[in-house]
DNA sequence: GCGATCAGGT
DNA sequence: CACACCTGATCGC
């Protein structure tokens, strides 16, 4: 459980996922994701009456958080409070101590976190540094890597620090199975099921907490069916949620709750109580998600455990594993790093003394230092703009651009939604998005390739320039969008940062694949190929412009709805002959990654 | 009557 | 295994 009090030694004046004691003198709020431990106060009547008098203060959250947050009546009073922000959106925001009149910018940005609907990690960039906020995350390995606003360019932010998720932040929780083959093993046990006759029924006892939503979706999808769940009021503006989703009870997948389920299910009755039209008895088996983790020597990792006669755990996860965070921190290497949580068993100072691990200054490299950029998945179907031209935008304009295959909207869809039987084990994370959702996510991230197609390890994105050059606040206007409902789950492609991993596929799946790096390998190999270049941190010198919302700027160069952000368009070069510096750091980066760096040039456009 | 907190449950 | 709740008891206002 969250023990973050809610303000950051960087920018004490805002309070974040914390409303209650001092929080109450916030200049903003900002709230991560919808889960009660993360708003704790947020009902209060005292904030409210603050709210009343208060001309400046508002709450910034995703669109998704808005609208579950809304669904409470308790919480309806913040409506005219709340600024929905879009992901990947710089925006800026003046807080204004409105005895003193004295004001402090920030430029914070939406990123997503992958712990459920809406739910957002937080950075923040302005005088006291960049620093992030994750709220609560799973990230598969590699995905910091495609998440464009860590980036400066082709470089990794410099982040002063993280305030981090630490739920799992210990080696006991060393791996935890793929969203992806939790997903396959629970579908599996369903299908094994439900398909033996229409009286055979599962029951998803799943908690009262929004998270598990993707699992309806693709449950929904595989078996053609909607599951039975209590209310569909939460979701009534999110169509791709919707559709899996019925109130209707004649249903073989149940994820209704009622205060003594768990009696009824001994029972054989579903919480519903839904019975057979014509009386037959249900064959109901229960099915509980919960985390499930393994050591780092731990080869089978079974997803489903049996336990009763027809029970069932499987394998889920809100959090990211040990080894999960370690990816996130090693590619991020911080200046600082707090934990938000401290695991069971575990005290603030040994976490603490395991964090400082992962700083940058413990890695024995105290210049910045340049590491390979994973691919950043975008495939937005628009025409390539050629980017700044300024010098020091390195990778400008280089081939390096494989924006993979552009699809509409709705193409890829149920292709990249069903793992592929056939396919190898899968690996890292995994296209687990309704395909509506997945459509809308494809804005940010190429979600095709789900099953384990070799990819481009580059960055093929060019720098950021100069952010605030553009003028084009957009007011979140017409339906809000759902993009990030789990944006994270389109980053298919972790496999191919699998070798750069602490922990492999192989390991998770207990599949052949061969390479078991060990993180002094990997440390090691990576520092190899470390050049150290300066991170120029970003300059938002954005003009203020009107906007909205008073004293909130959104920095959108691309402007209007589609969040078009052409500072990270990739230029697609038609030729690119000359053999020029960038290239060689290409190289770098490809022999950095493993990859084939005498053959790959040619097929970039085909995976 | 309300909210906050804690214990105990899933 | 923990998580993100929920319920119920108790306390203070």
């Amino acid at each position: 459980m969250s023990s973050f009090l809610g303000r950051m030694k960087e920018y004490p004046y805002i309070s974040l996922d914390r409303f209650d004691r001092e929080n109450l003198h916030a200049r903003a709020y900002f709230l991560s994701h919808c889960h009660k431990d993360h708003m704790k106060g947020l009902k209060g009547p005292f904030l409210k009456r603050k709210l009343h008098i208060s001309r400046t203060v508002r709450l910034y959250c995703s669109f998704v958080t808005k609208e579950l947050l809304l669904n409470n009546p308790k919480y309806a009073f913040w409506e005219e409070y709340i600024v929905p922000l879009e992901l990947e959106s710089p925006t800026q925001i003046s807080l204004v101590d409105e005895a003193s009149g004295e004001k402090e910018d920030i430029v914070v940005t939406l990123l997503p976190a992958g712990h459920c609907p809406g739910s957002v990690m937080f950075l923040f960039e302005g005088a006291q540094g960049n620093v992030l906020y994750t709220g609560d995350f799973r990230l598969a390995p590699g995905d910091a890597s495609r998440i464009e606003h860590l980036h400066s360019g082709s470089r990794v932010k410099d982040i002063q620090s993280i305030y981090l998720d630490s739920t799992f932040y210990d080696p006991r929780f060393y791996q935890i199975p793929t969203r992806e083959l939790c997903l396959n093993g629970i579908s599996e046990l369903i299908g094994n099921w439900i398909n033996q006759s229409s009286y055979h029924v599962a029951w998803l006892n799943c908690k009262a907490a929004y998270g598990y939503e993707y699992l309806f979706t693709n449950l929904g999808e595989t078996f053609n069916t909607q599951i039975h769940v209590n209310s569909l009021a939460m979701f009534k503006k999110m169509p791709e949620i919707l559709s899996y989703i019925t109130t209707d009870r004649r249903t073989q997948i149940h994820a209704c709750r009622h205060p003594k389920d768990e009696e009824y299910f001994q029972g054989n009755r579903v919480p519903c109580g839904c019975t057979a039209a014509d009386g037959t008895p249900l064959r109901i088996i229960s099915i509980k998600p919960s985390t499930m983790w393994f050591g780092e020597r731990t080869k089978k990792t079974n997803v489903i455990i049996k336990t009763g006669a027809s029970s069932y755990r499987a394998c889920f996860s809100f959090h990211s594993s040990y080894c999960e965070i370690k990816d996130f921190l090693s590619y991020l290497q911080p200046v600082n790093i707090y934990p938000s949580v401290i695991p069971i068993g575990r005290t603030l100072t040994e976490v603490t003394q395991m964090l400082r691990l992962m700083c940058r200054n413990q890695s024995d490299r105290s210049a910045f230092v340049y590491k390979p950029l994973g691919v950043l998945k975008r495939s937005r179907v628009q025409q390539p703009t050629y980017g700044s031209q300024s010098d020091d935008e390195l990778f400008d304009g280089l081939e390096l651009v494989p924006v993979r295959k552009k699809m509409g909207p709705n193409q890829d869809a149920k292709s990249g939604n069903v793992p592929d039987p056939a396919a190898p084990p899968p690996c890292e994370s995994s296209p687990l998005m309704a395909s509506d959702v997945q459509s809308a996510a494809q804005n940010y991230f190429d979600c095709t390739e789900s099953n384990g197609e070799e990819e481009e390890e580059d960055a093929d994105e060019e720098g950021k320039g100069e952010q605030g050059d553009k003028d084009s606040q957009t007011c979140p206007a017409q339906a809000p969008k759902w993009e990030d409902f789990f944006t994270t789950e389109t980053l298919t492609d972790s496999q191919n940062s699998q070798s750069r991993s602490c922990c492999s596929a192989s390991r998770a799946s207990g599949s052949q694949t061969p390479e078991l790096f060990s993180d002094e390998e990997e440390a090691a190999d990576r520092a190899g190929f470390s050049l150290a270049l300066s991170a120029s941190s970003s300059s938002h010198s954005s003009q203020n412009v009107d906007s909205n919302v008073a004293d909130t700027l959104i920095l959108q160069p691309g402007g209007g709805a589609s969040q078009e952000s052409s500072d990270f368009e990739v230029a697609c070069t038609p030729e690119s002959t000359e053999p020029q510096p960038e290239e060689l750091l290409l190289l770098y980066r490809k022999l950095a990654s493993g990859e084939d760096v005498i053959t790959r040039k040619g097929s970039q456009g085909s995976s």
